[in-house]
DNA sequence: AAATATTTTAAACAAATGTTTAAATTTTTT
DNA sequence: AAAAAATTTAAACATTTGTTTAAAATATTT
């Protein structure tokens, strides 16, 4: 197994995306940022300028690596069922292999998002392929008639807060994470299920 | 109308919570409360000691206003159906009227909950009437047969998610505030009929 | 009304924090 | 090998920030 070497600059990034997922901006402070990378704080404005520029760079890597699976997976061209069966997969597959990421995303979303703004015009302004999808399967008679965007939101919603809520989760129902993550892989089905009972169910 | 004149203390707290919730700990100051409250620094730490103290006093306080409606409603004795109307729907109330708690509350526990740990103790060895009724109409053939704790997990997900995702969803969408709120009103059918269509229909 | 307690203000302090400097070391280029 | 460039280190700097002090103002009690 060949070990590629980090450089210092990917050792402080690495480093600065472990400690502000675990404790966002406010709560972070540089030279917890060079201990954790067992370096020092000159090297971190050396490499990225300033916490700030820092921060930048990790938060738009991280909102990309959050939105972007979800744009391609729905924009995907699959028949619906397929479609949600492997976008609730491949979410809970992501979120497992990053926990924290959503939390991150949207904590630092909050309030009247300064630090955000422009990333959403670059990232959103693609169509929504599942949207028309759902559309198209109505019209045919195939799923029941509804807003769609309560559905999407509802698929988001049961994909996404677990993994914001996973503390809790942990502490109320005692598991580890390795029992977590089984509740997670079991919302696999779940999920599925659920959306496409109630679509194939008209009201 | 008769104005209740607030004390010092009072103003202070409000103040503090505001923009606690708005921007979390560690990017809150103690000038941005006193300020906040029309007040200065000195105030602040008069009445509460210190910054950490108030944020433990607002964050008990939050934490309380989260999670006691969601154990009363669901321990309530009411038919499956209505419960699950009824929660969803004070649950939506709830957070329209303070859209801002649920990321508060989840973002402050977030890492390997520092500040939390007793509280949870305190607020949740409850027993779950909701879960118990659950099983009781599955074993009546009432519903299907399946693990309620996903269950339980995707209604909360369903109703305080789009919340945690509030600013995202707004400028996806390109909804004001006002339009958000009616975008949630909607969802207290939606998600009921969601929940009950999945559970009607055995697998 | 005088004495006492409480609240408020302005200022100061000490520690924490983001950033920079300048020298030392290492790596790369000539 | 010498020179130049890049990297690393230790220290210092300037702000910010949480907290405290001491005096002034106000309210309460005697």
């Amino acid at each position: 197994m060949i070990k590629h070497e980090l450089s210092t600059e990917e050792i402080i990034k690495d480093a600065a995306k472990k400690v502000f997922l675990e404790k966002g901006f406010g709560n972070t402070t540089t030279r917890d940022i060079a201990e954790h990378a067992s370096s020092n704080i000159a090297l971190v404005n050396y490499y990225f300028r300033s916490k700030e520029k820092l921060f930048q760079e990790i938060f738009r890597e991280c909102f990309a690596d959050t939105f972007a699976p979800i744009a391609r997976i729905l924009n995907d061209d699959l028949p619906l069922e397929a479609k949600i069966y492997k976008f609730v997969d491949q979410m809970i597959e992501l979120l497992k292999s990053d926990p924290m990421l959503p939390m991150f995303v949207f904590s630092e979303m909050r309030g009247e998002n300064s630090k955000i703004g422009s990333l959403m015009a670059e990232m959103h302004p693609k169509e929504n392929r599942f949207l028309l999808q759902l559309e198209e399967e109505a019209a045919k008679g195939n799923i029941r008639k509804t807003n769609f965007d309560q559905i999407e939101l509802s698929l988001m919603s049961m994909v996404i807060f677990p993994f914001i809520s996973m503390n809790m989760i942990k502490m109320k129902q005692n598991l580890t994470t390795e029992e977590f993550y089984r509740f997670m892989d079991e919302r696999k089905k779940a999920i599925p299920e659920m959306i496409l009972t109630y679509l194939r169910h008209r009201g």
